[in-house]
DNA sequence: CCCTTTATAGTCAGAGTGACTATTAAGGGA
DNA sequence: TCCCTTAATAGTCACTCTGACTATAAAGGG
C-alpha cells in the first residue's frame, strides 16, 4: 500500500466489449471479423465490438455493436443467443488507455455477407483455422478467438447448442457437419443419429414426409430444433488419446 | 444513433472485482462474506472485493482484495486457484456510480476464521444454504453468488476441483462429503469410491500405511490430489428426474 | 463383548457407446 | 438405361460404465 493510498479512490477504465461469432461454412468454421477503420490498428482485422455507452448493459452493448459493424438484420441481431465468454484486462491490452473488454460468444446459421459500418471499414466471414485465422488479429483478439473456439467445442458436448448453426430445419447430415467442424474430427454418421434421436429434446422431426437432398445421395429426413437445452449424458468429443477414455 | 454521437467517446467506468470464496464446513456449504464498512450499503454483509488499480489485471485486484479484506494467508491467497465467474454490468447496479464487476470463484480447504480488514469491518464463513444465505447482501451479490454456486456444481462433475475443498491429504469420504454437500444429494460411498479410484490422475494414494479417523467407523486410506483436471467421462451429479438418463 | 458406524470388496443387470455390416434411395456418367 | 458412388438409415455385437445391493473388515461406544 503506497503512502497517500486511498482506498476509495478509483481509477476510471473504458469498458469494452468484443464478439466472437462463428458460423460454419462448406465443412470450415468461420468467424465474423471487422477491419478496423480507426487507430489504433487501423485497416487490421479484429473482432467486432466497442464502446459499452452509459445507461447499457455490455451484453445491450454488444448487440448494438454487432449491428452496427456488420449491418446483419436488426431482428437476427436481437434474438441471437449471446453468451457470455470472459473479461480481458490486461493494464496494457489496449495502448490508448486502460480498457477491460467483456468478451461474448455466438452461434449463427449460415448468413449473408455482412457489410462494414460504424468504426468498421469492411466485415467479412473468415476461416478460424485451428492454429488461427489467415490474418493477425488486432489487440489481444486472437487469444479471445482462441477461448472462444475452445468454449464453443466444450458447450458443444453437453448442450444442444450446436443446432444454432444450423439453418431452422435441417438434416442430421448438417447437424453432424457442425460437431465435426467445430472440433476437428470426424464421427460415425449412424453412432450420431442414434445419440442424437436418443436425446429427448434435442431435435424433433418435421411431420410432413419433408426432406431434401444436399447434393446426392439418399435424401434425409429434416428436423427442427427441440425444446432441450442440455445433453445429459454428454456427447463427449472423442479424445485425442491418453486422456481417461 | 443521436445527433452530435461520437463514436469514440467512451464513459468513464469503475471496475472492481468480487469473490465468491467457498467451503465446506462440517457437512455445510460456506461462503467468505464480509461486512461493510463503508456507504453504500454500509453494515451489510457482501462479497469480499474492491476497486482494480490502474496497473493491476482483475486477478491480481482480486487477490489483493481477497488477503486485505479477510487476512487469510498471503502464500495461500497468491496459491488459490481462482477462476473468472463472469462481468456483471447492469447501469444501476451500484448507486454511486457505473461500475462493472469481475465475479471470481475459489475453493478452500476448511480455513480458520478470516478477520476483517482494508474496508470490511468484518470477515466471516457463512452459510451459502439453497436459498441463499442467512443474511441479505448488497448490491446484486446474491444474484453473484448462486450464479457461482451454480457453477461450482457444476465444475465438479467434469473436473478434479473437488480435491479444492479437501486438507492436503484427505480420505475418500471426505472427499464424497464435498460432492454431497455441494450438490445436496447422497451418493453412494462404494460407487462414487469405485468412479474416483478408476479415474487416473484424480487422486494418488498416501503411500505410508497411513490412515486416519474422522470419529468412529474402520479407518480409511488417505490420498492426495492427483495431476488430472478433468474428468473424462464426468461425475454426473444425481439429476432431479425427468431430465434424461 | 455386542452394536453401530464407516470403509472397502465384489456382484449383477441395464444403459450407452464404438466399431461395423447391410440396405435404401438418389445422382452421375458411360 | 444400367452401373457406380454417395449418403441416409437400420441393425448387431462386444465392452465399459453405472446404479443398486450384499458382504466383510475394523474401529469406537456402551
Amino acid at each position: 500500500m503506497q503512502p497517500g493510498y486511498d482506498p476509495h479512490a478509483f481509477t476510471p477504465f473504458a469498458v469494452t466489449v468484443d464478439l466472437a461469432v462463428f458460423t460454419v461454412r462448406s465443412g470450415v468454421l468461420h468467424t465474423l471479423l471487422i477491419r478496423r477503420g480507426q487507430e489504433p490498428y487501423a485497416g487490421d482485422w479484429a473482432l467486432p465490438g466497442g464502446f459499452v455507452l452509459p445507461r447499457e448493459s455490455a451484453e445491450t452493448a454488444a448487440r448494438r455493436e454487432l449491428a452496427e459493424e456488420t449491418g446483419l438484420a436488426p431482428d437476427l441481431v436481437a434474438a441471437l443467443h449471446l453468451e457470455q465468454l470472459r473479461t480481458y484486462s490486461e493494464p496494457d491490452r489496449d495502448p490508448r488507455m486502460r480498457v477491460v473488454s467483456v468478451a461474448f460468444t455466438a452461434l449463427v446459421p449460415d448468413l449473408p455477407e455482412p457489410h462494414g459500418g460504424g468504426d468498421a471499414a469492411d466485415a467479412r466471414w473468415l476461416p478460424a483455422g485451428e492454429p488461427g485465422p489467415p490474418v493477425p488479429l488486432a489487440f489481444d483478439h486472437e487469444r479471445i478467438l482462441a477461448d472462444a473456439r475452445e468454449r464453443v467445442g466444450a458447450k458443444l458436448e453437453y448442450t444442444c447448442l450446436a443446432t444454432a448453426f444450423c439453418p431452422p430445419e435441417f438434416t442430421l447430415g448438417e447437424l453432424r457437419q457442425v460437431y465435426e467442424t467445430v472440433w476437428g474430427a470426424e464421427l460415425d454418421p449412424a453412432n450420431f443419429r442414434r445419440k442424437v434421436l436418443a436425446t429427448p429434446g434435442f431435435v424433433e422431426a418435421v411431420p410432413g414426409a419433408a426432406r431434401l437432398t444436399g447434393g446426392r445421395g439418399k435424401p434425409a429426413a429434416l428436423y427442427r430444433p427441440g425444446p432441450a437445452g442440455t445433453l445429459a449424458p454428454p456427447l463427449l468429443r472423442p479424445r485425442p488419446e491418453g486422456t481417461a477414455r
